[in-house]
DNA sequence: GATGAATGAGTTTTCATTCAT
DNA sequence: TATGAATGAAAACTCATTCAT
């Protein structure tokens, strides 16, 4: 039941890249001037790596769209895929912290599950493409690890909800493969929730099946075994 | 309803690279030489990509895992894209091929969502990991169009058999959307089983959550709306 | 006065490639279908010449063009410059027999000129792109000696012309150097005959000021010497 | 009475080169070290060119006789064309600056066409071979238009002068053609007279041979005509 | 600190030429 | 003899990274 990630990655292990390499950021920027700089280096690799993908994106174009140049970017980022996985930090934090905030606890399992839908598409990246572009990103990137944590910590989160209504649910249910598949089912659903519809998130149609599939997981006894 | 992917291809419209590149093998391989020729090279091209990835890929150590020479590999394909574009061809032709063998009409409902998940876990590909660059790679390499026309066919499949299956279902479950929600539902979890358990592929503990998931939205009547 | 060139090689030694390469076919078609396969490559070469250039000529699309395999092309061929020296030597032969046959003997200087003129638009290859492309072709292709001798044997032509009207010419004239002037402005100016009037050849206006000009030099004295 | 090129460019359209490669610099160098890094890839651009033709220049070499990487020299320049380019930009420049010095009003028309010849004369570059490279170069180097312009302007010059004498001309004589038409001949025979006689430049008997032509041509009634 | 010029190893890609069938 | 598959050296071009100013 690891490897489930909610928001930003959706797999495992790291590949394709050496990993040995050192992506942290190489210091902290002190003055306002710096951390100005260093904002907009993060900016500019997202909007690239939105707008072409990580292929295309070179660091001579993102000090170029940063406004600095090449010298300042590696002056705070040891190479390329720290850039990449500076923006993934970035949008890790956020992610954790909207959702965070969208959650609530609720009386009723329906109520608690609309908030975690809620949440789920609210703490979405609003730029669908950045998602998915995270997402690919992370594990290549050195950020797998980081992606487990918070996959794992929202189906926690997801299993607690699911313990306070316990007595809702069918009795022959794990809580934890329970949590661990809705984080799954999040996930996806949201995501194709996005693709199809990203103008008006939370598309209601989706969040209605959506809340259909898991109310109906929850709450129906096991049939039609075997 | 349209972007669900089962099997291949994740995501939506290509992203992250000119899409004007040609990516059409250059031409066929008449004689058998040059057939093997062609074969060794996607078969090289697909044990890289699962290797190590897009990023990594180089034409230079194509041909060479091929036992070939880079000459001949452009003989073939105009470009490092194409050959992934190959790959992904070439696997998408097994995965359809094999997704109809597995399908079977049945008498219950029960056991034709049993049908659905086996077919999903029996054809994915069994490299894990070749199955997820195949994802990621399609739209990048000019290859979204077919990944929607393979996820089309198969939401059809699935509607199909549940339009056999009417008197079982909720009433008021529109089937259309159903069978994309359960196209994409699958190809999910399939992929989850792979990733956390490949060796003992098809995962017994997935396979029952995931029927119960989908069985249970199938068949409850729509409870608890906000 | 060497290195005159009136029709096909306006430069002198060959430069840019390695001379000791030899150009020369490598043996004869005999049977009927091998010299139409000869002449199917000759032809090829000259129109991919003329629309491309020699950058752009490659063996495979001169073989693709001709309806040929590249082999067969390397078995009358030895390499590609041999292919352009073949077709230099082709329009050469043609060039020639054409100047010769439009040469005709005249009563007056005049009309010997206009003789000359006429000669020259006329044999000129009629694509002048494909006659600019020999005249730069030919040195580097190893054909910079028949140049000269063509060009010399214009020359000598001229030269028997002006000798037999010599009573109409200023006296202070040197034959040889005359005819050997006379061939390179007959070069230029019907070189910008056909460049400025592509369609019209003889442009009329080009003749008459051509005439003008060799006849006025032909029997001016020698006025304003500094 | 375009196309008529007197230095640099004996021909007309592009031809045998795709045009839509852009052929300019990529950015102008700033730095004081920057700009003898281009001087010193433009002066060996320009060695190699003259040494051995286009055909055999490589960005390699180019780069090696320049005392520069090669990363150096894409910096500046997007692809081999346009290094062939500047180098005709630059001498452009250089022989429009050296044909305006060289030129003088004088009192007879004898005297102006001497101060024509001269110019043409002293005007080409020093080195026959790189003279002749630029000139088929240009065109294939998308520097057409500006042969044109180059051209043009030099036959305003002339025609400018013989406006100057035109009680001494043959008062039938079109000035514009026959500025056109001086223009060739001066391109055609200081091209040949540098030929023969690279080292002894200007060449006295050829500098005659031209005068006599010119001013036979500009004084004498049309005479023969057909 | 910031800059951007310079580097060069590493890639992609081409194409003349050979040779087994 | 004809074919066209295979070759691989060689060329163009990129881009992460360094470092003098």
């Amino acid at each position: 039941m690891t490897n489930l990630s909610f928001f930003v990655f959706a797999f495992g292990p790291a590949f394709g890249m050496n990993p040995q390499v050192d992506v942290n950021p190489r210091k902290f920027p002190r003055q306002a001037r710096a951390r100005a700089t260093v904002e907009a280096i993060i900016v500019a690799t997202a909007q690239l790596l939105t707008e072409e993908g990580f292929e295309a994106l070179t660091t001579a174009r993102v000090a170029e769209r940063a406004g600095v140049s090449v010298g300042s970017l590696y002056q705070y980022f040891p190479n390329k895929r720290a850039l990449a996985a500076a923006v993934v930090d970035h949008h890790s934090e956020k992610l954790v912290a909207a959702f965070d905030a969208a959650w609530q606890s609720h009386d009723t399992l329906a109520a608690a599950v609309d908030s975690m839908i809620r949440a789920a598409l609210v703490t979405h990246p609003h730029r669908p493409e950045l998602h998915r572009a995270l997402n690919e990103l992370a594990p290549r990137v050195g950020r797998a690890e980081k992606a487990q944590q918070i996959s794992a910590r929202i189906a926690g989160l997801i299993e607690t909800v699911l313990a306070r209504h316990r007595h809702e649910l069918a009795p022959d249910l794990e809580p934890a493969d329970a949590a661990a598949l809705i984080e799954t089912v999040l996930e996806t659903v949201s995501h194709r929730a996005i693709q199809d519809h990203p103008a008006s998130i939370p598309d209601e149609k989706a969040v209605i099946q959506c809340r259909r599939l898991i109310l109906a997981y929850l709450t129906s006894p096991c049939i039609g075994v075997g």
